[in-house]
RNA sequence: GGUGAGAUGGGUGAGUGGCUGAAACCAACAGUUUGCUAAACUGUCGUACGGGUAACUGUACCCCGGGUUCGAAUCCCGGUCUCACCGCCA
């Protein structure tokens, strides 16, 4: 959610940057706001006006019945009474502006830093790094789906049968390489300086809002209707929210956070290629870090998270392109966002495997998480997070870019993790 | 699921109708003292929205929502959550 006082000093930037993320009718939507907000703060002064009066003559009455003067007493009842009534409308005249000024304000998307370059769809996506170059399989290589069921490692048909499509089971080597991913890239990222956290995978309502999957969003996530609760799409919702409502210390930064959880997601509308084999899951296992940061450096903080995302690709000998993501395709409440491609060897197409973003004060702000700076004030802090790493595609990767004749090469990283070189038939 | 207790500022915890936005203590922060540390002393020490250059000041908030009253942290009703015990159970 941006901040009103953002809104009010800037309109016009607020406008344009809007805009870059093809926002249709930013213009009125802002200016909806300011007018709401100037109603709501005329109704406001009003209403504390005639609170004060009432307070005042609260005090005087309490006087008087003390001392005895019960006629004067009785004739500033009726006084009271009288504006009781008035600031009753007054009151939900400023309701009614406030809500309204809420119900547009988390219509808006976050704005778009200046990096961010234009453009609609993927293809507008700017590539800031891409490997110099990719593999050549050889004529007989197999897509992710056929490799799994020849190895064995992955049944797709068994899962159709507990719960549905998208909710594969792993057995074996695919099982054990899933546990050896999770702990590796929890190892690695503890080591790069993150508490490793383990938070609920059901989240609240108010979470849910913090994170802003809610209350536009919530069709991506299941419900769990009888007790109101979400699954977590992403340990992005349990584990910012451990910060709602918090007053950090400036000595507190940078806080990093990373937390393997299960993944579900409802992906209402995917269809063909895009949900084959491990592309795209219900259900998906995912180790994700979450920092926050002080406004002034969150852009180093980050740098320095696509960094050692890069490494931990990298480590696993996979072929990767980094993109910055165009206006149009970046997330409601990103500021900017760097994703991370792998090559699909087999499908001939990239897969994300981590999107790591800013969301600087967006989120903070809904989740009312602030530190208090050095002039003793409270400022909002800003959120960062981003995938190391999600494990699908990961895996879909690993399998058809390290497929040889013996059988799928484990990475040298990943050996001491997995206990075998080589997935085996 | 049953029964009972409770929800107050960063923490402990007082407050059962009227200068109480809230005692006291602890923690924290700043300062004095000090060779350093400690101790002692002094001061500051909730959040939000308004007004004012500022000093300052108005309003709201003692889990949430209603109600009673001139006046509610305090009384009444509804809800949520937490804790304890029992039951069940990984």
């Amino acid at each position: 959610m941006l901040q009103l006082s953002v809104i009010r000093q800037n309109p016009e930037l607020v406008i344009a940057r809007l805009q870059h993320k093809h926002l249709q009718q930013a213009d009125s939507l802002v200016q909806g706001i300011i007018d709401a907000d100037d109603q709501r703060k005329a109704f406001q002064a009003q209403l504390d006006q005639s609170l004060s009066e009432q307070n005042q003559l609260a005090r005087e009455i309490g006087q008087l019945m003390k001392n005895g003067h019960l006629a004067e007493g009785e004739a500033l009842k009726l006084k009271v009474a009288a504006l009781k009534e008035s600031s009753k409308e007054l009151e939900q005249q400023k309701n009614t502006s406030e809500q309204l000024v809420q119900d547009l304000l988390v219509k808006l998307p976050n704005l778009p830093h200046a990096s961010v370059p234009a453009g609609k769809t993927p293809e507008d996506n700017e590539v800031v790094f891409q490997v110099p170059t990719l593999p050549e399989l050889s004529a007989d290589a197999k897509p992710h789906w056929e490799l799994t069921t020849e190895y064995g490692i992955i049944d797709f048909e068994l899962g159709v049968k507990v719960t549905g499509a998208g909710f594969p089971v792993y057995k074996g080597q695919g099982a054990k390489l899933q546990r050896a991913l999770i702990n590796y890239f929890l190892d690695q990222n503890t080591a790069a300086g993150y508490l490793e956290v383990q938070p609920p995978i059901l989240v609240n309502e108010d979470s849910g809002f913090g994170t802003g999957q809610l209350p536009d969003k919530e069709g991506q996530m299941y419900h769990a209707t009888i007790d109101n609760l979400y699954l977590a799409p992403t340990a992005e919702v349990p584990v910012t929210n451990l910060y709602r409502d918090v007053i950090l210390k400036e000595s507190d930064f940078p806080v990093q956070n990373t937390a393997y959880t299960p993944c579900f997601r409802r992906e209402a509308g995917s269809y063909g290629k895009d949900v084959r084999g491990l592309n795209r899951l219900h259900q998906f296992d995912k180790v994700e870090i979450v920092e926050l940061a002080h406004p002034d450096n969150s852009y180093e903080v980050l740098e320095r998270m696509r960094n050692h995302v890069a490494k931990l690709v990298e480590s696993l000998e996979l072929p990767y392109r980094v993109l910055r993501l165009c206006g149009g395709d970046m997330s409601f409440a990103s500021a900017l966002t760097y994703d991370f491609e792998v090559w699909s060897a087999a499908q001939g197409r990239w897969l994300e495997v981590s999107s790591v973003s800013n969301f600087e004060s967006f989120q903070a702000n809904r989740l009312k998480l602030r530190y208090k700076a050095a002039d003793g004030k409270n400022y909002l802090a800003h959120t960062l997070n981003g995938s190391a790493m999600a494990l699908p595609r990961i895996v879909a990767a690993m399998l058809e870019n390290h497929q040889t004749p013996q059988g799928i090469r484990i990475p040298k990283a990943l050996v001491p993790y997995t206990g075998f070189e080589y997935i085996t038939k």
